[in-house]
RNA sequence: GCUCGUAUGGCGAAAUUGGUAGACGCGAUAGACUCAAAAUCUAUUUUCCUUUGGAAGUUUCGGUUCAAGUCCGAAUACGAGCACCA
């Protein structure tokens, strides 16, 4: 027998001494770009997820090779973000060394399973010379008038004194601590990403994303079309404008809702009543998380601002005004039309306050709104009217044509908040002078590094701790020498990764972010995978900046990756997600030190599904290192002969092996192999070429122990620097097959029948068959109908 | 609430896109080898009818078709994403 362990350092070393992985940019050969998305190199280190997608890409990679692409299937690291901060604030040591640890445990253990990365281009994102060119494009965001500070509401934990991302906010708590979060109004730099909406919306159509991957993109975008709708208010010359999805529904407006944040409260302030119990409530709004404000609080809350009333544009009636926290400043213009007749929320409010309902469709019950279509009653010019469509046009009409109104569209996607109050990211590269104002740091200059320090907290008013470093912070203006100070805040964690693969194309250059020359070669990339829980920011954030930097002519596609997909998790033996408090973590390392690499990749890959979650089984992992165990054994059936022995199972399966590999059907690729492996097994004796096609084809997958088998055996060259297997598509047919005869759709027999025989052949056969008889005698034979190379079904009555 | 998926043996799953349902693997049962075990090999393994053979069967109900796991309509369950988005 074999040790798995021996060959598989054996074969590792042998790629990387011959450099049998290395993609050189430029020449004759077709450029294939492979790309797995780069992990966080936690201290947990690997997962056995990770080694279900790098083999899936491995094995495409490998495969195209063969088949004479010039591949590029690169690896890095994505090492800004939160948990190596935290873990250098609790062990007082710089986040960079704990990066490095962490790097050189996860390269490790990938190397280990022999995925064919060109490791010459490895780079982390905190490498100083990766952030460089991150602060670099960055300034020419700045530079086209792309980035800009502004106050926001952030997440805000009041015992960490930090800024918090949705994500590490989730349930309304801190992540770290469990404290409650608030909401707390702060300077931040923003990217306009909101203006490229529309165009991240249409841009899709240049993408060959799986279909789940565009709708999710779709849905975070968030367009919806409708009215801006100006109502005039009574005691001042303001007018409220509000943003409606349903401008046929003005007549049955009772109330106004506006934000608690919105301006109009704030200018009128003398002339509103109640402006301490508004305040208030804004106040008490704010305190709220946003997990509050969205998700537990059922019940409506608000308050009626005395002192102001609007006047409906189309009836002329006064309407009521109020504040509630249900409509956001951060959507549409953070004030609504209430119809509670037809809207769920508006209508409970209402309920609540005691607010009238008018309804404007037929059609509804009592006590419910009613949002289905009806006949328009209560409504004026629009009374007798069915179809909602043509209501609203007629409305948008009437509207522009008072002036009242206008079309409009609206997206869900915001702007893209682009500061963090953390040490560990890449410093935002704008120096504020007194005089200047902002002023970029000059190219030269950068990268602006990440200083050394002992302390990487917080301060306490919720700056990064950068602003407490007075040596780096304070600087002379680049533009007039006087005094000025950098910005303390850093990139969020996703700046880095929403450019990697462009970088990948050159990542050692000094004087180019990428060269234009590698760009032009290496183009899109053209098969993108990673994780499901990726598809809708990172890779927004990812084309939105692509797009941006196609917009300044810095790169040549709009659209930067071809194919997206994204893998299933693999969950614990017990079918839950694996962590360690449940104790169902399954570790590769052992997996590889007790059954090898292969058998590990090679299961990972029969597991199911590729894009659906499946759950660990050890047994199923030691049926593959049987499968592959019987290929080493099978090489003592080896004969002198040549050829194939079935020569038409291995065009078979040359075929089905192919296109799998191409389609992401890993788990019948190796089925069929095994299939092949059995027929194999039932020979006396097999050929080399035999023995030679199975290996090569299981080599993409198990690439360690096909490669000894092929050395041990003498086979040939090895099988990284072979040519792929080409089938003959006239070889994958059998002479014969066997033909299925139904009567009424039933099988009543099944016959040989020669591969291509005419449809009367095959009708004439089968009507002689002694089963089928039983079947037909004495009742009418009403329709024959013969499928070739399949089937007959014969139609009785 | 909205959007989108998924549903097939004891289990993980296949099914040429409308044409033999359950390939392949796991598990199980029986047997061979062995003093014994492991490993390995052989056979069986959707259910029921003790039978050459037949009936039922892809969550449920209905439809289209010579033919439905696959297409259409409805229901149920589970999963994912978004979510007071006006």
């Amino acid at each position: 027998m074999y040790e798995e362990k021996e060959i598989e350092k054996k074969w590792q070393k042998y790629w990387d001494e011959k450099e049998s992985f290395k993609a050189i940019t430029g020449g004759d050969k077709e450029k294939y770009y492979v790309l797995v998305e780069f992990p966080y190199p936690s201290g947990a280190g690997l997962h056995v997820g990770h080694v279900r997608s790098y083999t899936a890409l491995d094995s495409v990679a490998r495969m195209k090779r063969m088949k004479g692409y010039n591949v590029l299937f690169p690896m890095g690291w994505d090492a800004f973000g939160a948990p190596a901060e935290q873990y250098a604030i609790k062990n007082h040591i710089h986040p960079k060394d704990a990066v490095k640890e962490n790097i050189k445990t996860f390269k490790n253990q990938i190397r280990k399973l022999g995925i064919s990365f060109d490791w010459a281009r490895e780079f982390a994102t905190t490498d100083p010379e990766y952030y460089k060119w991150t602060q670099w494009q960055f300034l020419q965001f700045y530079k086209h008038g792309m980035a800009y500070k502004d106050k926001k509401n952030i997440n805000w934990c009041p015992k960490c004194k930090t800024g918090l991302s949705n994500e590490d906010s989730a349930g309304g708590v801190c992540e770290r601590c469990g404290e409650k979060v608030v909401q707390k109004e702060k300077e931040q730099w923003l990217l306009r990403m909101s203006d490229y909406a529309e165009d991240l919306i249409t841009g899709l159509k240049d993408t060959e994303f799986a279909d789940r991957v565009k709708l999710g993109q779709i849905n975070w975008i968030g367009k919806s079309t409708g009215a801006e709708v100006d109502f005039s208010i009574k005691e001042t010359s303001d007018k409220l404008t509000v943003y409606t999805t349903r401008p046929d529904t003005i007549y049955g407006v009772t109330f106004m809702v506006v934000a608690p944040e919105h301006p109009i409260i704030e200018s009128n302030k003398v002339k509103i009543k109640n402006i301490d119990e508004i305040e208030a409530y804004k106040e008490k709004a704010n305190s709220k998380s946003e997990f509050e404000r969205t998700e537990l609080v059922k019940e409506k809350t608000g308050v009626k601002i005395d002192g102001l009333t609007a006047i409906n544009p189309v009836t002329g009636k006064e309407i009521e005004i109020w504040t509630a926290d249900y409509v956001m400043m951060g959507y549409g213009t953070g004030a609504i039309m209430a119809v509670p007749a037809h809207d769920d929320r508006d209508f409970e409010f209402a309920k609540k306050f005691g607010i009238d309902i008018i309804p404007v469709i037929s059609g509804g019950e009592e006590n419910k709104p009613y949002v289905g279509e009806g006949e328009y009653i209560n409504s004026d010019i629009l009374n007798g009217m069915t179809s909602k469509e043509e209501a609203i046009n007629k409305m948008l009409v009437f509207l522009e044509e008072k002036g009242l109104g206008k079309a409009k569209t609206n997206y869900r996607l915001q702007d893209w908040i682009f500061s963090r109050q953390r040490f560990w990211g890449e410093p935002i590269p704008l120096i504020h002078c007194e005089k200047c104002g902002w002023v970029p740091v000059p190219d030269e200059d950068l990268p602006v590094v990440l200083p050394d320090v002992v302390n990487y907290e917080p301060t306490d008013d919720g700056e990064s701790p950068l602003a407490n470093i007075e040596k780096w912070v304070n600087v002379a203006c680049p533009k007039c020498g006087g005094h000025a100070r950098r910005e303390t805040d850093t990139m969020p964690n996703w700046a880095g990764s929403s450019w990697y693969f462009l970088r990948y194309m050159d990542p050692h250059n000094e004087n180019e972010f990428v060269s234009k020359e590698a760009l032009d070669y290496w183009g899109k990339v053209d098969w993108y995978n990673g994780g499901m829980e990726h598809t809708a920011r990172h890779l927004l954030y990812a084309r939105f900046w692509n797009q941006f930097l196609f917009n300044h002519g810095l790169v040549p596609n709009k659209e930067p990756i071809d194919v997206r997909v994204s893998h299933g998790m693999i969950l614990g033996p017990n079918g839950v997600k694996m962590s360690k408090s449940k104790g169902n973590v399954i570790n590769p390392d052992e997996v590889v030190e007790e059954f090898g690499a292969d058998a590990l990749r090679t299961y990972e890959m029969f597991i199911g599904d590729y894009e659906k979650d499946a759950a660990w089984s050890t047994n199923g992992l030691k049926g593959c290192k049987k499968f592959l165990d019987r290929i080493w054994r099978i090489q003592e059936k080896l004969n002198d002969k040549d050829g194939y022995t079935n020569e038409t199972l291995i065009h078979q399966t040359i075929k089905k092996v192919s296109n799998d590999l191409e389609t992401m059907k890993y788990n019948t690729a190796v089925s069929s192999l095994m299939i092949l492996l059995n027929e194999l097994e039932k020979e006396e004796s097999i050929t080399k070429n035999d023995l030679r096609t199975l290996i090569h084809l299981l080599n993409p997958i198990a690439p360690h122990i096909t490669e000894e088998i092929n050395e041990h055996s003498n086979l040939g060259s090895p099988l990284c620097e072979s040519t792929w297997p080409v089938y003959d598509e006239n070889k994958t047919i059998d002479d014969s097959y066997e033909m299925v005869v139904q009567v009424n759709g039933k099988v009543r027999g099944k016959m040989s029948m020669k591969t291509g025989a005419s449809k009367e052949e095959m009708e004439a056969l089968a009507l002689e068959n002694e089963n089928v008889k039983k079947f037909t005698e004495g009742k009418e034979i009403v329709k024959v109908i013969a499928i070739p190379n399949k089937l007959v079904n014969i139609v009785v009555r």
